[in-house]
DNA sequence: CGTTCTCCTTTGGGATCCAAGTTCGATGTT
DNA sequence: AACATCGAACTTGGATCCCAAAGGAGAACG
């Protein structure tokens, strides 16, 4: 009955990961130590060994003597990381497939469903050319990402499943995007992907389902990038760099 | 004109990470702080920055209140690492085949020349029932990745670099295996494999290359599996589990 | 207008110190 | 002989205080 251990340092870099990766911290941010530490309650000794931990995940750099400073993803880096979780995906669906039980099948009709809501919800915005929230975006992003986990989840593949939620960023952060109407058909067209992909995980083909899973990331990564491109010249400067 | 900066944490973290994956620290060494900062000389405070930048890398596991220890690779995590690291070498050949300058091609010929020549001495060795010397097995090893390196370094995808790399492991240590005779056709395949690869990368097929390192790597997952049941039960035992 | 030269902030790191958790051997019990 | 218990000796996680040195923002100066 041991209480769950665990070091202030591991819980800090967890709620600062959460908070980077979500985009409640924008990129760019330099995070200062003891702000940190007052915010936190704890000594700047365990706020370091967080920001070590960051610093090995890529998603803080350290700049000695400087600070630490949030990474921002560049274009280049996005597209790769597309690139990158579009190989990983499908070696998971492979895998999962043919591992997949009736609960498993269950949970994922679940997560599509949502995703499903979502997806009508974001079209109608777009559609009706409003000023998207980006909150709306991030649960959608959010579901989309649950839909997918059930597949890492079945996969049963610790290390794909760290690689590729490694490779998962928010750029987005809280900053309001102006839906366009073109986005429309991208976003239907990744539903209906998801639709794909269950089918073909239902019907048991690995290799139809692994063909399909990667299209979809790579064609949910052009998404992204129009996304991006459409929120103007938000995307802050630094070609960030760092351990 | 900086002097090139960098912090005793990030110094030791690359010593540290150099030996584990070199295989000169034995997995599940259990690692003591102060003994560490006697070693490096310095205080006990840069020593657990580096530590926990080796725990977020997945290369030791950090037990509270009990110490880190050097993870140690089960069977299964091994298979999983060489299916990734085929997807992730597939989709850099791929990428890089059509960057490949004349340099990258000549640096490609040197990388393989070296390793043919490490091959056919690894080869005499266990044809003649040898106990190999595991110097030599991890030179080849070595080899093998420069050669690898060189068709990173022309794809230019840093991220899909660095997840690879990390997804390499000596996980021979600086063990002794008894060479069999039946290795000798997979060291044989595995550097025909390296040629049939640099001959579709100087063709300029970018798919052929593709599905050639794919297969590539996979076999020599298959390798590794063979040469690691050799060394008998020469595993540590420790579902080594951490941050 | 460009160049130094301050002063201030922040970082990297050392030295102590202490509470709490772990290890392990000694002891006692059945 | 097998087992449970207890208490020291180690280690770790962390707080605190300290200090040198590296940037950064202005001010002073040419």
């Amino acid at each position: 009955m041991s209480t769950f251990l665990s070091t202030k340092a591991d819980d800090i870099a967890r709620v600062l990961e959460d908070e980077i990766v979500g985009g409640a911290i924008a990129p760019g941010t330099v995070l200062r130590q003891e702000q940190l530490s007052e915010r936190f309650e704890v000594s700047r000794t365990p706020v370091r060994e967080a920001l070590r931990r960051l610093a090995a995940l890529g998603l803080v750099s350290f700049e000695p003597n400087r600070g630490v400073r949030v990474r921002s993803v560049s274009a280049t880096e996005l597209r790769e990381a597309h690139l990158v979780r579009a190989e990983l995906e499908a070696l998971a669906t492979e895998v999962a497939t043919p591992r997949m039980t009736a609960a498993d099948l269950a949970a994922l009709d679940a997560a599509e469903q949502r995703f499903s809501e979502l997806t009508l919800e974001l079209r109608a915005q777009a559609r009706r050319g409003e000023a998207g929230e980006s909150s709306l975006f991030v649960e959608w992003m959010q579901a989309n990402y649950a839909f997918h986990d059930v597949i890492y989840a079945a996969a049963e593949m610790p290390l794909i499943e760290r690689l590729a939620k490694s490779a998962r960023r928010t750029f987005i952060g809280d900053r309001v995007w102006s839906a366009r109407a073109e986005l429309d058909e991208l976003y239907a067209k990744n539903d209906l992907q998801h639709r794909a992909i269950r089918e073909a995980v239902a019907a048991g083909s690995a290799a139809g389902a692994r063909l399909l899973a990667r299209e979809h990331v790579l064609s949910s990564g052009r998404l992204i990038e129009v996304v991006i491109e459409s929120l103007g010249s938000g995307g802050s400067r630094d070609p960030g760099w760092g351990t």
